[in-house]
RNA sequence: GCCCGGAUGGCGGAAUUGGUAGACGCGCUGGACUCAAAAUCCAGUGUCCCUUAAAGACGUGCGGGUUCGAUUCCCGCUCUGGGCACCA
């Protein structure tokens, strides 16, 4: 009997679900483990080969904790709401969900068969109505909290609104509050609660009737579509995560992510410290006293003009009469743009004088306001003190309209540059000069709070989430307009399910769910925008601790057994979206009481892209003449992508070419040496580039063992590196070898007698390297000492099953499909996976080597290690190289040098 | 522009973190088995000098440095992957 895989994969795929083989119950007795995968978007092309690389390292690590006794959460989901299902529903008219379903259907097929081990009795879809009352219910809570900045964490708005009644609270006092209106109050309640419907800055997109993200806006066009987008001020649901930036970012610290990631989101969050300054200003007769931000409150001698962001509301109050014009054409100018031409123009400098003049609080002097898109909205306070000579963007503005650069620290040039470094000793600046820049932050901070000009200000660039989108394909919203204020739905009727509609085009620039018919709720219209995609994301890793709880997202009891996740294996894409948004909504669960732990996600490993490697093939311009990589310099060509399946080892077959398109059916050839050799490239992996590799057609050839072992043999998990069809053979025979320990053709080789110490060997020193290595992720070694292992047992012919069988539970978290099998045909009835890792005897793997005494200065204070077949040649050598270490190091402390004839190998130092 | 990371044979990649560089796999070369092919097995395979071997020299992107000893540590570059991009 050859290693069939085809039969042994089928055959355990089958009963591993027949029987729940990896259905988790919470067992108070073993420790837990809880290992998950970012999960995929149904997307309608399918897995490709390289999706399920971090699937596969993540269930290899599943299986091992297994073995170890841990009791391991490993589930599986689809994020299914989204855009591209509901951009197909409009061109096609089928409904997304079918779609979905569609998609959800193949990609658990292709999973099944690379041999998971997920309970699939835990999964479920975000676009399912039990899960995502769960997202609303979540977006309740939100909407019923507030952010208490003395306690630090999120409160029921009740407490909020009880300290309006009693004590008043942020220059809102009791009486105000007891003579306002309901929808005043609303209002007020608004400016707090974690997600609030407030103005912000969006690109809306009129043609398409739905606000866009960055990246479905080019050139000022929507992607799909090419309608204008502009910049608008806009009412939309948002989420403060802006409130949460403080311990996003100082919890960071605790996690096990890499240092990249980490530095991703702590600049993403980007603190910074500084000062707010009151500067008066003058409008005309007007006197108005304006806050700035800044971190460099040293160089407050040197503010030669102050900016305001176009948006900023102080640009109204600060523009005289006679400036009105040019400021309202700079404005709307301004506004016209888009976010990305704003950053395509990112040097151009551009601007406009307010007519007004600011004093500075420190020098008296009177100095221009002027209004510049270089200065931020959303960030500080909208308005900035400028010092063209320690501040490049300042520079930049303060040259285009000639205005004066004073330099503040000594030596410094300014005349071309300027000099925005931290360091040197202070001039022209009052009583700061002499300090060291440093120093000079310092006092200059101290001395603005000591004389009432302003205080110290911590400010982030974190902002507030966006949380609504005009689209049909998501979560509706759990809210109505009584009278015009927006109100909870009662909890009690969650899920507020998505309402079917006619049709999913938009119509007139309103939101999809405005034309479903009865879309109200106790007789009042229902919020017509949805959420946005990280809104199901975000708390998905809890759903599946307690999948099917109708009372909670997940019950007390659940969530204090399995906490949060000890290993999340996923892109690093995600790094400032589903990695924030996660955290941030944890947090607030967890400000509630609702889960246990304040991190979603302990250990973080990033696994790297498979990329493509594509083929080419070269088209002689004007013909439809081909010609061979090696010849295509003599010609004029066009590069052309060709399907990887028409291509082996880079020779094109060319019948395959032929028939592949109509436009290449009478194609002609210029060969070298009889083939035709393409060209290649590595590229993303996509359709388009026809470079694609399914991981079905690699379990129909190889087997889901190998494509597994191969996946991981290729590098290291975090690595990016391009998919190469060409050493998976090795792999394969790996496995045919191993399969042929146990078998020779029908004949089971395994028997009950007594291991050679060698074979004890091989196998303890690979059961050692197997464990720190899966510690460490680095599986290509382990498979590495795997095949050494595996040559090592063949050779001493090992028929032992004290060998065999723990060498048949090391590899099932790699190749779970043939352990087993063979696991089986050791004579046990239950899976594998309920197996023990084998202990790992050291003692096992002690090299035989005689150790020699080496004296030094009279004293035998060293020795040398040598192996036993050493000649007393090759000994004397060795101590007499040794001896000369000993000189160069000075002999004291010196433990033992290990030396090869002539050379000296391994200086151990105490 | 700023912030991280990487660079090792023909290729993917190892190296106990300062101690025999190139494990393991692919590929290639030669051999065995075979009518033949596939499969399998055995041997060789960093570069240079050399008929060969021994021996030697060189060798971890480039240039310096520290050390008895550097792929590993320090300084200065080059190339490359990724992230951020007017955040005051």
């Amino acid at each position: 009997m050859d290693y069939d895989f085809r039969a042994i994969e089928q055959r355990w795929q089958k009963w591993w679900a027949d029987n729940k083989v990896y259905k988790t119950v919470e067992d108070p007795s073993k420790p837990k483990y809880y290992v998950l995968d970012m999960f995929p978007y149904p997307s309608g092309a399918g897995l490709h080969v390289g999706h399920p690389l971090g699937y596969i390292a993540s269930d290899i690590y599943a299986r091992y904790k297994r073995l170890k006794g841990f009791n391991v959460l490993h589930p599986m989901g689809y994020d299914a709401f989204g855009l591209p299902a509901e951009q197909y529903a409009i061109q096609t008219g089928q409904h997304p969900e079918k779609t979905t379903a569609a998609n959800v259907a193949r990609y658990r097929s292709q999973l099944d068969r690379i041999g998971f081990s997920f309970d699939w009795d835990r999964s479920f879809r975000t676009c399912d109505p039990d899960y995502y009352k769960w997202t609303q219910w979540a977006f309740l809570k939100m909407f019923g909290s507030w952010y208490d900045p003395q306690q630090d964490k999120a409160r029921p708005i009740e407490e909020l609104i009880h300290r309006f009644e009693t004590e008043g609270y942020d220059g809102v006092t009791p009486e105000e509050w007891k003579s306002a209106s309901e929808k005043e109050k609303s209002d007020i309640l608004m400016r707090y609660r974690i997600a609030y419907q407030g103005e912000t800055s969006v690109n809306w997109c009129e043609g398409l009737g739905t606000v866009l993200a960055n990246d479905e806006v080019k050139d000022g066009l929507s992607v799909r579509g090419g309608f204008p987008v502009e910049q608008k001020k806009m009412t939309q649901w948002q989420l403060r995560v802006s409130a949460y930036a403080g311990r996003l970012l100082e919890s960071l610290e605790r996690l096990d992510w890499t240092d990249s990631l980490k530095e991703m989101q702590r600049n993403w969050i980007g603190r910074s410290e500084g000062t707010e300054m009151v500067f008066d200003t003058v409008c005309g007769d007007v006197h108005k006293p304006i806050t700035i931000f800044t971190t460099r409150a040293d160089t407050v001698f040197g503010v030669t003009f102050m900016v305001l962001a176009p948006e900023s509301d102080l640009v109204d109050e600060l523009t005289t009469p006679d400036r009105k014009e040019a400021v309202e054409a700079y404005v709307k100018e301004v506004r016209r743009k888009t976010e990305r031409e704003r950053i395509s123009e990112t040097r151009s400098v551009t601007g406009v004088f307010s007519g007004s003049y600011g004093i500075n609080p420190l020098t008296g002097e009177k100095i221009p306001i002027w209004i510049s898109e270089y200065v931020l909205a959303g960030y500080g306070t909208g308005a900035i003190m400028a010092v063209p000579a320690h501040d490049s963007r300042d520079y930049a503005f303060a040259k285009k309209f000639g205005l004066p650069i004073i330099p503040l620290i000594e030596g410094a040039d300014v005349s071309e540059h300027s000099f925005d470094a931290k360091e040197g000793k202070m001039i022209n600046s009052g009583f700061l000069n002499g300090m060291d820049v440093k120093d000079a932050i310092e006092a200059a901070k101290d001395y603005v709070e000591a004389h009432g000009l302003g205080r110290r200000k911590t400010n982030y660039r974190l902002r507030d989430a966006i949380f609504s989108r005009q689209r049909y394909w998501g979560e509706p919203f759990p809210i109505y307009y009584k009278d015009g204020i927006p109100t909870p739905v009662d909890e009690k009727d969650l899920p507020l399910e998505l309402p079917e509609i006619s049709s999913f085009k938009s119509q007139g620039g309103e939101a999809p769910l405005s034309r479903a018919k009865d879309w109200t709720y106790k007789g009042w219209p229902l919020e017509t925008s949805t959420m946005p995609g990280f809104a199901g994301s975000s708390a998905y890793y809890l759903r599946y601790m307690d999948p099917h709880n109708d009372e909670a997202l997940v019950s007390e009891k659940a969530d204090a057994y399995w906490r949060n996740v000890d290993l999340y294996v996923g892109g690093t894409e995600h790094a400032t979206g589903h990695l924030i948004y996660s955290r941030f909504w944890n947090k607030f669960l967890y400000d509630l009481g609702y889960v246990c732990e304040d991190e979603p996600f302990r250990k973080l490993i990033n696994q790297g892209m498979i990329q493509g490697r594509s083929s080419f093939v070269y088209r002689i311009v004007g013909t439809n003449t081909f010609v061979s990589y090696g010849l295509k310099d003599k010609y004029e060509t066009t590069e052309i992508h060709v399907d990887i399946s028409l291509v082996r080892a880079d020779r094109l077959d060319l019948d395959g070419f032929r028939a592949w398109r109509p436009e290449f059916h009478d194609a002609e050839f210029v060969l070298e040496n009889g083939e035709y050799i393409c060209g290649w490239a590595v590229e993303k992996m996509s359709k388009s580039m026809y470079n694609v590799v399914n991981p079905d057609d690699i379990c129909d050839n190889y087997g889901a063992d190998t494509l597994r072992l191969y996946e991981m043999f290729l590098g290291p998990v975090e690595q990016s590196k391009p998919w190469d069809t060409k050493g998976i053979d090795g792999v394969n025979r790996f496995l045919r070898k191993f399969w042929r320990l146990f078998y020779d053709r029908d004949k089971f080789l395994v028997d009950d007698s007594v291991p050679s110490p060698a074979s004890l060997k091989s196998l303890h020193k690979l059961i050692g390297k197997e464990q720190e290595d899966i510690e460490n992720f680095s599986y290509n070694t382990t498979i590495s000492a795997f095949m050494i292992a595996l040559g090592e047992l063949s050779d001493q012919k090992c028929t032992s099953r004290q060998i065999l069988e723990p060498l048949v539970v090391l590899l099932s978290p790699f190749a779970p499909h043939i352990a087993e099998e063979l696991w089986h045909a050791l004579g046990h009835e239950g899976s594998v996976v309920d197996a023990s890792f084998p202990e790992y005897v050291a003692s096992y793997t002690v090299e035989d080597s005689v150790t020699y005494p080496v004296s030094f200065n009279g004293k035998t204070r060293f020795t040398v290690d040598m192996p036993k077949a050493a000649s007393p040649a090759e000994v004397e050598a060795a101590v007499r190289a040794m001896e000369q270490t000993a000189k160069y190091v000075g002999g004291q402390s010196i433990v033992k040098v290990i030396v090869v004839p002539g050379r000296i190998v391994n200086v151990v130092l105490k």
